[in-house]
DNA sequence: ACCTGAACACCGTTCAAGT
DNA sequence: ACCTGAACACCGTTCAAGT
């Protein structure tokens, strides 16, 4: 398919974001990639210490469309763009979005977009330590609701049915989305209560 | 083993979450868990769908133990009770913690503390769809502060490295926890951040 | 010295053959 | 009708044998 000239780990990790652009995370196999660039599966680990390094590259690739908007912004907008595109480029990627979210990717974009979270926190006004907190805090809500939307397309039956179950609340009309799991909508609501936090740590820290 | 006089899903869940606790993750295949129970691999088919169903039943198991201290306790006190609670009781699981975090239960246990959410939710004055809304970024947040907790143990060099790369912080005494990924402490912190948002959402509202 | 591919030790699940 | 286990179509990774 798009075989390299030569390997190289960043010509594997584009040729198997491809891949699993077109065939899905099933076929983010060790053996389908080689097959996919037309060598041998062992030629990888010469490359790769073993699957998990040869994903994270992938993972990282794909968030190489993440923009970070710069100290221009205030830094909640800036918060919530960053966390919205790297959750936009996950999901224009799906057969590397799971693993976006099960390993944050500290490769050159993950490592990028990071210090863009840090530096958004810093000048919120949180002292050093509690950037590193709050940092993880964001990232950890990202990587879930992005885990969230990967799931199920845009709607969970089981979270409906337990929505239902415990507020007693009654069957909507089949278009309801109130109960939309990994929606956008669903995405920024949690985004804004952690933000709404944050903005009330640093006002009683100052 | 501990094998059942008869096999029901429950004995099924039971025998399999005690094998995930001695024997780790790995251990939790449909082949070892037969074995383990004397059985033949497909006779966990006629009570199970697929390996997905089994491993929700056993990860609803897990959290058997968890408690909600109820509607005794004010709103924000019983929101840190049930999800530290949850994350206590699956971390206590090994072999299954990791399944918890992926793939929130809705079995009886996740059903019963899922009500307590929403009940301490609504006492906090929020309207019932930011009720559902609130709970999914909560158990979000929890989901994945849980997979990081299982992840590493309590540290994760990947997670240090870029912490310091990117703050520019000199290197630490070898104890230093500011970079503990997974920790009580990190846990404690992002569940702040969100209880503080949803009171300032809850505020903004009323 | 470098590379390859056969082989190892597994998977989840299907399905035909047995009782 | 029910149950079983052989077989299918895979895995990631090791390692010995080839060049």
């Amino acid at each position: 398919m798009g075989r390299p000239e030569r390997l190289t780990p960043a010509a594997i990790a584009a040729a198997a974001l491809r891949l699993g652009d077109r065939e899905g995370p099933a076929a983010m196999s060790m053996r389908r990639i080689a097959a996919d660039l037309g060598c041998d599966p062992m030629a990888l680990y010469r490359h790769f210490a073993n699957r998990e390094a040869l994903l994270d590259a992938v993972a990282d690739a794909a968030l190489a469309g993440a923009r970070d908007p710069g100290p221009a912004v205030p830094w909640d907008d800036r918060l919530r763009a960053i966390t919205t595109e790297i959750r936009s480029c996950a999901l224009r990627h799906p057969g590397i979005a799971a693993h976006v979210a099960a390993r944050p990717p500290l490769g050159e974009h993950g490592l990028r977009l990071g210090a863009g979270l840090f530096a958004a926190l810093t000048e919120a006004g949180l002292p050093a330590s509690d950037v590193v907190r709050s940092s993880q805090a964001l990232i950890a809500y990202l990587a879930a609701a992005l885990a969230m939307s990967v799931r199920a397309g845009s709607r969970d039956a089981r979270w409906e049915q337990v929505s239902r179950a415990v507020t007693g609340l009654p069957d909507g009309p089949p278009g309801d989305e109130m109960f939309a799991v990994g929606s956008d909508e669903q995405f920024g609501y949690g985004l804004r209560l952690l933000i709404n936090g944050i903005r009330a740590e640093a006002a009683g820290r100052s």
